[in-house]
DNA sequence: CCTAGCACTCTATTTTCTCGATTGCTAAAT
DNA sequence: ATTTAGCAATCGAGAAAATAGAGTGCTAGG
């Protein structure tokens, strides 16, 4: 347990070296505090020995560690409220009814991350809720025709699907089968319904029925796939823990990595702080992430700045945007 | 005019600048020539007074001045056949046929950067060659409809209307009369016909047909925008001449800039080098790029990398790539 | 016209030195 | 019992000096 002084000075160390990248001595403390260094200094010893200050080198100021962080997010952190102009730009994107809700999230995490100077990541999945509307096809040519998926929702997906040697016939009576069969199927339930109950049927119907039995196959499990964006990732090289280029690679690559990248989805409710060795991309970062959900899609939306972060206005920020989409 | 031998020169200077990124000192190319290093010395200064050679100081070896280069690609570059295996990989690509040109391209460059460690760009716009072939709508609520447009080229493009306080049905009609009026229209004329010939027509049948037919407007200039994307853009990190962040930090804000990287479109059909100066992007980069052009998109594929850059695989592999697309 | 030889130049690296910030400890003050 | 003043000790960051090595330009002889 800390004392009110104890807490004081933790809280002071890790907004001034959030602020300056500093090691932060006693003396800069104790300006702020009615004591003198020495008794500063006492304190952070035992506030290093309890594991929440480090230091670079013998004779440096102590810099916060993993831990440090963890316990002033948890009990020192204060939570601000938003400017007006932050407020201001969000809200244009928000307003903007031409855009999709994946637009709006891409969006507004690109402001999020000129305000912060952080990085953003939105994974993005549709919405169990919706259900499929339509299926119409479009031929192209005698070998391919694009598939064109809508959902109740408004999601629009479409795909070329390659018939060679099929009649526009077959495909056509295919989709009708399929329109009939399935319109008002939730999207995750589609593959499943396609097998079981489809596909006997038009094995009836349909001559080249495996061939376009696989074609739709693939069509709606490529559809329903999670996306993945990457959102100011030049941001990285603004902060100093990243001057090293080969720091900067590591963590470049991982955010290039679409598919790795899916494990930063977030299954809570809550936004939650990743500090350091807390989260899988790296141990120089720290992610605060949040779930969101609306009827047409949900996912996780991440930001990722180095352990130095600015963590009340992060946190504020996410919240922002999650009440808004969630509505 | 240079001599054999001044040329035989230049040439091993620039390939062993390339594959090694150090000065090239006259020791090494006696080695390779049938001379003594002092011979080399005395061409080297030759070379150096016509402006083909530089030194980084006063006793460094020679590197490559920009017109140095530019007298390799015109004059001595020699052109290697593609490899059985990149081949392979490529093929994979444009043998799959459920995906879109956009995809391919897409798909193939990455392909490329990943072999050459370079940096690709695609600026691809839809062909003047696709015909509106179907317009259609689907209602999301009573404020927002999604509108779809198809060409006959299987390009598919959807978009967000707003159309807060039409009645369906006046909605309705309108795309009957769009759908009567503009179908088998060119796409870049469909704006131009919109003003014109719909623009007096709705509004003789439909209520709300300014408001309708600005969303309408947005939704058609909207769709036959171009698209820019920039594959690879990690491999900058993987070159000496970017390993200062600063550098790095420059280079990936003009690969952000998606409406400036418009600028890279080229017009001439041929592969056309720009060394250095000779591109906007930064005086630091060479930019390969070519034209393309298909009945269904139409744009140009870019490598950027260094200028010490392998010239003559990039050439190959954008000749590959062109030829197979186009094909 | 070519080449061997050599003094010279400049970089890159290592070493040494100095300055200043900050610490931990001790002993005195509160 | 807690706080503080004082002080030697530690270490990094940066400047300055020393060194080694690669490569050049020039000269003179082949």
């Amino acid at each position: 347990m800390l004392t009110k002084r104890q807490e004081d000075i933790l809280k002071l160390i890790v907004i001034e070296y959030i602020k300056l990248a500093k090691p932060v001595g006693s003396k800069l403390i104790c300006e702020e505090l009615n004591c003198s260094s020495a008794t500063v200094r006492n304190e952070m010893m035992l506030l290093e020995e309890m594991g929440l200050l480090e230091k670079t080198h013998t004779s440096s100021g102590r810099v916060p560690s993993e831990k440090g962080y963890r316990y002033y997010v948890d009990n020192l952190m204060e939570l601000k409220e938003l400017n007006g102009e932050e407020v201001y730009k969000l809200q244009t994107v928000f307003n903007n009814k031409q855009l999709e809700l994946s637009d709006v999230l891409n969006k507004s995490l690109e402001i999020i991350s000129d305000i912060t100077s952080y990085t953003s990541i939105v994974l993005d999945t549709k919405s169990h809720d919706n259900k499929l509307k339509e299926i119409s096809i479009v031929p192209v040519n005698s070998e391919i025709l694009v598939v064109i998926i809508v959902t109740d929702q408004g999601i629009v997906e479409h795909k070329n699907m390659e018939v060679k040697g099929v009649s526009l016939d077959e495909v056509k009576k295919t989709v009708k089968l399929i329109n009939d069969l399935i319109v008002g199927t939730p999207i995750d339930e589609i593959s499943a319904k396609l097998e079981f109950e489809i596909k006997p049927v038009i094995g009836k119907y349909v001559k080249q029925h495996e061939l376009l039995y696989n074609a739709f196959y693939d069509v709606f499990t490529d559809i329903s796939s999670k996306n993945v964006n990457v959102v100011g990732k030049n941001n990285i090289l603004k902060h100093q823990e990243f001057s090293n280029v080969s720091k900067v690679k590591d963590i470049f690559s991982k955010l290039d990595d679409k598919s790795a990248l899916e494990n930063i989805e977030e299954k809570d409710n809550n936004i939650n702080i990743y500090i350091g060795h807390e989260n899988k991309m790296s141990p120089d970062v720290t992610v605060i992430k949040t779930n969101y959900k609306t009827s047409r899609d949900e996912g996780t939306i991440a930001i990722i700045g180095p352990k130095r972060m600015d963590y009340d206005k992060v946190v504020n920020l996410l919240d922002y945007i999650k009440k808004q989409i969630e509505g």
